[in-house]
DNA sequence: AACACGCATTAACAAATGACATAGAGGACC
DNA sequence: GGTCCTCTATGTCATTTGTTAATGCGTGTT
């Protein structure tokens, strides 16, 4: 039952660049299985030595870290055609947990075959550094963020880029997503209260810049949402779906 | 009169891995020469696609995202070891800046060559993205930091990170290392205002904790220090040098 | 000597954000 | 129907952090 590469539905979309034929059988044989797993199971944990990495095929998720004290920040959402478990296929640990928000369904492949991808097919290689060279540019981005931007801008730049990562996905619809996460994630994510982040996206809807309620996001004027956010908006840039 | 690479003082600090006989000498035919500069010197600059690439061989600088408004983020710091430019030879793009803080020398690699590590050499081109790897985790941390911790938690953090950083290259004696920045560059790095940096060095002096004057860092008692930070102190990993 | 400049320091006050408390809506379960 | 639970919403107050301004100190320049 497992979706065959060449049948993926990823990779249509106009996010990801093209890929040779030669590539979607080479990742149909790197590729060992699907999985899939019910909202709030974790995929990735902290520390941990995963003998599986994964692409996220459906379904949506979140990548955290936890302090001691049991504060957590959120690194960023796990969109469709994300490539989960990098830091564990390289670096043999992972710093940060994964874990799914909705039901999710994962492509898993075998991390000891990882290796062959850098002597066999170098072409392959590259586009993995190239996702992680996008994943720091993002988490740059996040941290610039969270260090000067204040709670409306934060929150409105989360909605634009969450707004642009689904639109190149062909997620949006009327100007609406789907966007099934709680306030406390959003919250956790930018570095806010939960209560402040609820003031926040209160002043967004009064403003009538973002209405984010019942798990849908809907953003009427992504330009404006852009300008308070103190953010350049640009078109977004094709990646390699792994 | 460039370093030869078989000669690379670096090479030997023990925060770097092993490196072949063979790589060395990959490395010195990848070499193209050596710069050297002036401390405030931009090396690379935001949105630049430079056509080199760079190893910081002495001295200090840091990585910098400025926002429309002025505001400006500080990624990271650049210590000797540090690799600078993945961004532009992997996305054809920097997102962030680079600049000299102190005078530097840097190993000058030629981007067009980028491509024929990924080719020629496997183990070359998987080290190219466990760097990426590092960077994104050492980010991810950083957002935690500034997402959730207090500023005299963060302040904490980032000096047990620089400590244990320049411990690893051999910079520290006498518990004392060489640390050019300003106030204001830490400032910036961890999203508080000046004047409220200067208020957290203070009571970190004051508690005996860390004492950051004159460009010198000196710790007390890195224990307490991760301690205050709410930071587990761990044995820094070893990482290979480019 | 006089002056300007960058940087660290400190005080006084302002603003942003966090903490606590409470309430309501909805879903799951018995 | 009741009860518990999670999540959203809102008000009040506390705390952290930011802003503005002033001072001092060293350094380089005229």
């Amino acid at each position: 039952m497992a979706t065959k590469c060449t049948n993926c539905p990823l990779r249509r979309r106009e996010l990801f660049t093209e890929m040779s034929k030669e590539d979607v059988g080479f990742m149909e044989r790197f590729k060992v299985g699907e999985m899939v797993i019910d909202p709030g199971t974790p995929i990735l944990m902290e520390g941990s030595n995963s003998p599986q990495l994964y692409t996220a095929l459906h379904g949506m998720g979140l990548r955290q870290k936890t302090l001691s004290t049991g504060q957590r920040q959120v690194l960023n959402f796990v969109f469709p055609g994300d490539f989960v478990g990098l830091q564990a296929g390289v670096l043999g640990e992972m710093s940060h947990s994964v874990e799914a928000t909705t039901r999710m369904t994962l492509c898993v492949f075998d991390r000891s075959e990882f290796w062959n991808f850098f002597k066999h097919n170098p072409e392959r290689a590259f586009d993995v550094t190239w996702l992680a060279a996008v994943e720091e540019r993002l988490l740059g981005e996040s941290l610039t963020t969270v260090g000067q931007r204040t709670a409306l801008e934060a929150t409105a730049w989360a909605f634009v880029r969450i707004y642009q990562r689904a639109d190149a996905l062909g997620m949006v619809q009327n100007q609406s997503l789907r966007f099934p996460f709680k306030q406390r994630d959003l919250a956790d994510a930018l570095g806010l209260s939960l209560v402040h982040m609820n003031k926040t996206l209160k002043r967004l809807r009064d403003r009538q810049l973002a209405n984010w309620s019942d798990g849908v996001l809907h953003v009427a004027d992504l330009k404006e949402l852009a300008e308070t956010a103190n953010f350049e908006l640009e078109a977004p840039a094709k990646r390699p779906l792994f």
